[in-house]
DNA sequence: CCCGAACGAGACACTGATGTCTCATCCGAT
DNA sequence: ATCGGATGAGACATCAGTGTCTCGTTCGGG
């Protein structure tokens, strides 16, 4: 009978990822849950926002996690990443939107997750595989910028789901890894 | 004393590419006109955003055609697209986000757009500049984010206003050219 | 200089969303 | 089987934003 309250962010989470301006009771109808029980677990919309972050922040730093971002070559390493991002791409989609439109009062966990996006572009440059005229920032946030391009084209069917991975790699590391031109 | 309709648009544009949410008081006040004032000029807040995505439409088709992607390399009509897209960048930005989250009823004027931006890329890959396996559709979603993502980055200081093009250029490009691994 | 159009300020009703509350119901643990 | 905690449905007050209106003022063209 209880509601399981991770369910719940879940599911708040691919509807407000798809319609940012969802009511509460939406919210609740999408969940299964009634409007008053959706109150109790969550004091608010902004509360329901917050908590939506934190689950964004912990999903990503699994992401980070299990993509062993230290191993290996930087360029499999932000291939890895992206492949393990990919289920969350929705909910990073929306924090991110979320994030840009309300200045300061950020989540602190955000830096920490900018850090370690960040250090694996420095690892790349430091080990000459990166070009260094790009910054290890804007790389981090193209980073973002392609993988919610990269959901909303698959979400629009402009891009196949299987290319996902694929576009936003091949695009980023193009970009990113030192190359001679043709 | 008559209102500029068009100043009221810009400042408007300028207000909600930084607080999506600002309501139709704070677009009056930031205008230096009256609510009242505002609401004859433009029926509704709809009426004011689809006002603010024909600006955008205006200013982006403007930037194509003083970019004149036709002409020269497709790399170098990319660039110039960015540049001249650069003091609308942060309209785009906010129409961008309005359009993805929006389903169905959007301006037909975007798909003019996206075929023009989309055409370069194809024009770049037909002339073997650009790689083949990054589909144009796919290339010009990425561009539109790296656009919005670049116009946040200089907006939040962590790029510099400088480099706004260089960076934006280089990734896209880095991307789409065909080229050698090192 | 004067008249009229456009404006600003403010009042007003209306709507939609929110947050709180009550109460009947249901399910699970004991 | 029973008891208690959690839920769903719905009522309710509240609030913010919207759209409309009036009225006094101001500015500019004739």
């Amino acid at each position: 009978m209880t509601v399981d309250r991770d369910q719940v962010l879940r599911t708040a989470a691919a509807l407000l990822t798809r319609k940012a301006t969802a009511t509460m009771d939406e919210v609740a109808r999408a969940s299964g849950i009634g409007r008053a029980t959706l109150h109790r677990h969550f004091a608010g919309r902004d509360a329901l926002v917050r908590a939506l972050e934190e689950l964004g922040i912990r999903e990503f730093e699994a992401a980070l996690d299990a993509a062993r971002t230290d191993e290996g070559s930087a360029s499999d390493a932000v291939r890895r990443l992206i492949a393990e991002i990919e289920p969350a791409a929705g909910l990073l989609a929306f924090l991110v939107t979320e994030n840009q439109l309300f200045e300061g009062e950020m989540n602190e966990g955000w830096d920490r997750l900018d850090s370690r996006v960040s250090a694996v572009f420095q690892r790349g440059q430091r080990q000459g595989e990166f070009r260094i005229d790009l910054s290890p920032a804007w790389l981090t946030d193209a980073f973002y910028g392609l993988v919610s391009s990269g959901f909303w084209a698959v979400h629009d069917g402009r891009v196949a789901t299987k290319d996902f991975q694929y576009m936003i790699a091949e695009l980023l590391l193009g970009g990113a890894r030192r190359s001679v031109e043709q």
